[in-house]
Order: C-alpha cells, then structure tokens, then sequence
DNA sequence: TTTGAAAGGCAATGGGT
DNA sequence: ACCCATTGCCTTTCAAA
C-alpha cells in the first residue's frame, strides 16, 4: 500500500465509475497496473464493494433517526443483533459504549412507520428496556469517504 | 417511476459496476432501454452518485465515534455547519430536534487524534457549550441500501 | 510489478417501430 | 418509450522485461 493505491482508492471512491485509463493518468501509472492494483486491494478487502448513491427521500423515505436502544443484559446482545440485521429501515447499528448498549441509525417513510419500528419491532425483542430516539432535521453532511491516516501516509 | 426502476436502483445499490446487459436481463428490458432510464435517474438526481465501499480499519482508521454537539445559539448554525464540512474526519453531520443541536459521526485514526479533534478543534467553534462522545465498540451493520417505501410500491 | 498489444465485452448512438 | 444494430471505448489477458 503505498501513495498511489491511496489515489486509486480516493478516486474510486470520490468515483465509483472511474475508468481505469483515468485513474492510471492521474496517478502516472499504465492502465493494466491499475487494473491489478484495483484487484488486488478488492482481493484483499481494502476496497470492498460498489455501490449507487441513492436520495432517499426520492424513494419516499422522509425520515432519518438516530435510535439508542438499552439491553438489560449482554446474554441479549447476539439475539439483538441477529434481529436487526433483517430490518431494512436499519441502515446501521454499532455495538457502542455509554449508556445505550446500541446506537441504530434508521430511515422510514414516516414518522408512523418509525413509531411502529420502533413499539411493534424494536421494542418487542428481548431484553431491550429503553429506546432513545433522536430525528433529524436537516443533514449538513453524509459521505462515506475515507481517507487514510496521517500515520499510514508517512511511513509505509 | 415503476417498479423496473425501483429494480435498477435496488441492483446499483448492490452493486454499482452491475452492466447495463445484466440488468436489462434482469428486469426484462434491452440494454439501450436501461441505458436510459439510468440517465434519468441520475439526471432527476434519484442515483447522486457512485462510489466504492473501503474497508476504514485499513485505511488506519480505527475509530468511530458518534458526538453529540451543543450549540448554545441558533445564530451559531450555520458557521458551526461550515466548519463541520472541511473536516475530512467527520463523515456525517445532521442537525436534530432534542438535547443536542447536531449529531456527528467521525471516524479517526485512535483516540488520540479523536481527542484531538474534540478538544483542539470542535470545541473551540463558536457557540459550542458540550459535546457528548460515543465510541463504537462494534459494527454489526453499516450499509446505505434505500428501499423505497411501500407507499410507492403500490400506488405509482 | 510493470508495459505494450491484442481480443473480448460493454456502453453510447441513430434509425425504426 | 422501446428495440435492434453498429461504432467506439474499456477491460482483460498475455508476452516480455
């Protein structure tokens, strides 16, 4: 990993569609070697995935939430998480330390369609005694670019 | 938009270098046809953009955080926004109805930089009274799959 | 690990329904 | 708005260094 896989990864991601010919430009390096680089940090799982951004609201999904959720006890936790992992409207859930067990940020249609997330999903699965919900108003801010460290760009 | 857009949008979502031919093949329509309808969607800004998922640990990215930020005055917003959008380490920053006037989800190097981040520079913009850090012990989902309402699917 | 050249696959275009 | 057919670009592969 050096300097120039860290350009590959900021365009593809700045980019998901960059041909590899621009890549290789902006870099100074032939095509084919992009190629093989590309391959080889998807191979091993540096880059891992493609995807379309979406606006959510287009689709019809007005809302966006923040949902602490308290477990009583940890024997919940893998139940928890197995649960969540089949929602759709869960775009995130981490395990996280504080005072809720787990922070949950989610997209619904609604605010109905949150409030039966919410008592007929999230509140019935075991062990869960609290919800803390936090809507959002506007978001200044929502990307998934990386960039790596300050440490990593020095030596390495 | 019909369901063979909600189908393309779903597919790029998934995949964001899936070929025109696979989901004309899916969908059952020709390549040119999906063609198309791709180019509308980015043109209506329904798809914003393509981008390619990283792996952020290996990017020496070991932390994420969610910070809680308070602002002790509206007339503070809209600078504390445009601070907030030069820092690369904040992926996500969305103003919210409750205790904290913006949520912000970071992700840094350790908690070394995370402290720095707090202390050198969110606390000292304008208005800031409080943050409010929580760390990400695990993720056990992290995705930005938009499926479209059922509303939508039906009527529409 | 790279380059350069060749071959196969894909996206963009235009005419027709 | 779609399909079909063609053109041109891109990715993939391979020989060579």
């Amino acid at each position: 990993m050096d300097a120039q896989d860290y350009r590959i990864i900021d365009m593809l991601q700045r980019d998901g569609r960059a041909t590899q010919l621009e890549i290789a430009r902006a870099v100074g390096l032939s095509q084919p070697a992009v190629a093989e680089r590309i391959r080889k940090l998807e191979e091993r799982r540096v880059i891992t995935g493609y995807t379309a951004r979406v606006d959510a609201t287009k689709l019809g999904n007005d809302i966006t939430a923040f949902i602490g959720v308290n477990i009583e006890h940890p024997k919940y936790f893998e139940n928890f998480a197995q649960k969540v992992l089949t929602l759709p409207e869960v775009l995130e859930a981490h395990r996280v330390a504080g005072q809720d067990s787990y922070i949950l940020k989610v997209r619904t249609a609604n605010t109905r369609t949150l409030d039966q997330l919410l008592v007929e999903t999230l509140r019935t699965i075991s062990g869960v005694t609290r919800t803390n919900t936090t809507i959002v108003l506007t978001s200044i801010k929502e990307e998934t670019l990386v960039q790596p460290s300050a440490v990593l760009l020095k030596g390495d």
